[in-house]
DNA sequence: AGGATGTGTGGTTACGTTCCCACATAGATG
DNA sequence: CATCTATGTGGGAACGTAACCACACATCCT
């Protein structure tokens, strides 16, 4: 009962073995196989034939370590099992692929500690370039000093010149609250996680911009932040609810949506005739449950994709000016808002 | 306006560097940090001191040119958008850095040349096994070929012996159908992805079990096979219920159930008075629409997080008779199945 | 006393690739 | 005719690490 058939193939073929099958010299052999420098169009095609015929397989470790650079491309993100950062790796780990690169994907649960246990693994391979949901600024410092290019997705935080892209945070927030606002709406409360991302920091201010724009004030009680993974955080809703009588809520991420959904629905409250809710991140249940969840949606797949197009640039090119890219997120209405009650 | 600041530290430091500053041998320097062979406590000690002061970080692929390996597994699945993979993903991820290896992480959008194309790349970069949610053999015979060892997750498929973690599929489509059957329905239609997968046919395999085990005939025009990502599906399904008229509809995936779904809501029927829907896979949205969708439930982050083990386990005991685990799905039963229409 | 055995160290090679360099030939240019 | 450029080839030195080997010295056993 052996498993390992003792490989048919002992010692995978290395370079000089393709010289040796068709009559070149290593030098050669390299070249035709990796399209750099002379090589007569004869010769190519007898090594590619000779390649071919034994099976090889060039040695990524041995091209890195003499390139001093690979093709994996390293990606952190805070939460591999909430279904937006699934969707950024998706989006980031489809467009290497259309450039020949592959994707090492490390979460970190949003601990610096983790973040930068992964870059130095990244730095330990040798990455082109690293693609990150950053958590704190060291695993930046770290890889900057190293000349390894970064893009930073989802939030900025960097305090040294890298790409990046993001949604526009604010925009997003004011226009849901200012729907909000328009249907007579005067205590929303805001549901956030307490971070000092600018994510949260982005819908936070677009929750202020939209009360002034309309010359209210805002109270200050109705703001709650969470940490990541609040096991209270429900009763906490509820407290709101029960103290501070808001006819409104607007949660800043899919997962405090859920929760502020699932209190409403424990207490009875009807959507939106009790109460209004609004949600950031257009994430599935929202359009199946009823009545549907109004929500900013934003295009995460594209957003992981501009991530590695960004990246994918950079290494191309490592002097140009950094770019930041602002992606526009939309406002999808159901019918969980509607008219405040009086 | 230059975004490289010209790295602070033009060439990484090596471990001649390390050994230059404790004033030892590179060989011993070797020993120290790699922790295999003798060294002495106080020479470990300064060399430990030197590689922290001077921040050496091993050159990975340097060390997997020797070593003829790397900490580096190789993970393709399916589809990364589909939040099952996506947790899938985040179980192995998660196992594998708590074990000090890194996850390459490939989509294959079930193409066989995809796949066949990233195991290339990991046989390249030599990674230590690999775990895939098979797609077409030819992938695994090249895997075993080379002796990679290789696990299995979600559907078997290897011609050849080697590790693999399933759910129960049979024994979960079975009581799916066991509990439409004891509520009295007897048209009950199975909606599948048309593929040769074990994970399909075993969901097949108990939609049929149940019947017999009922003593009754199935009604092949009652099973809907469908490719991937067909955009007729909800087209079908509704001639599906206008010629057919079953009672209930068991949706052996997450993706086809949400499908199933939208036709009832689209033409207005009552769940589970008009239909009965049993889903498999227990995704977000089943619990929060009203009613909920009976559904079989999978432990799709535990399913990823065996795989890991499974596969550091076969790393490290290269001989040992391959393993097969069978983790049990379970029904969990909501509003959306009911006594069937008389 | 003489060999095992255990501990500790350093010299050296090999892993598979790329790339610099030297060199060769051919045709073009002065 | 001498020189230059473009094209083509091969030799050989790295890249940074791990591991084999030789060697040195203790300690322990017979």
């Amino acid at each position: 009962m052996n498993l390992q058939p003792r490989r048919n193939e002992p010692q995978p073929v290395t370079l000089a073995d393709i010289a040796r099958e068709a009559g070149t010299s290593q030098s050669t052999a390299s070249r035709a196989l990796s399209g750099r420098g002379y090589v007569a169009a004869d010769v190519r095609e007898r090594l590619l034939a000779a390649a071919e015929r034994l099976g090889y397989v060039p040695d990524a470790s041995a091209q890195t370590l003499k390139q001093k650079t690979s093709r994996i491309v390293g990606v952190v993100v805070s939460d591999l099992e909430n279904h937006f950062y699934g969707g950024l790796a998706a989006g980031i780990e489809q467009t290497l692929r259309e450039a020949d690169y592959r994707m090492v994907l490390v979460g970190d649960n949003s601990e610096s500690g983790e973040e930068i246990a992964a870059v130095r693994a990244f730095m330990a391979m040798k990455t082109p370039g690293v693609i990150l949901t950053p958590v704190a600024s060291d695993a930046m410092t770290l890889l900057h000093r190293r000349g390894v290019p970064v893009v930073e997705v989802d939030r900025r935080l960097a305090n040294v010149p890298c790409d990046g892209v993001v949604i526009d945070n604010v925009r997003g927030a004011r226009e849901a609250v200012e729907h909000l606002l328009e249907l007579g709406h005067r205590r929303i409360a805001l549901l956030v996680v307490d971070t000092d991302w600018t994510s949260d920091a982005g819908r936070v201010q677009g929750y202020r911009d939209a009360h002034a724009a309309a010359r209210l004030a805002v109270d200050e009680s109705l703001i709650l932040r969470f940490p990541f993974h609040d096991p209270t955080a429900e009763e906490r809703i509820s407290g709101l609810l029960e103290r501070h009588a808001p006819t409104a809520i607007f949660a800043a991420n899919n997962l405090l949506a859920e929760q502020a959904w699932r209190v409403f629905r424990a207490r009875g409250l009807a959507l939106p005739s009790d109460i209004s809710l609004v949600g950031f991140d257009d994430v599935q249940w929202t359009g199946m449950v009823s009545p549907g969840i109004t929500t900013v949606a934003q295009p995460t797949i594209e957003l992981g994709r501009r991530a590695a197009r960004l990246l994918i640039r950079r290494i191309d090119e490592p002097h140009a000016d950094p770019v930041h890219e602002l992606l526009q997120p939309h406002l999808v209405v159901r019918g969980s808002t509607g008219p405040a009650p009086r």
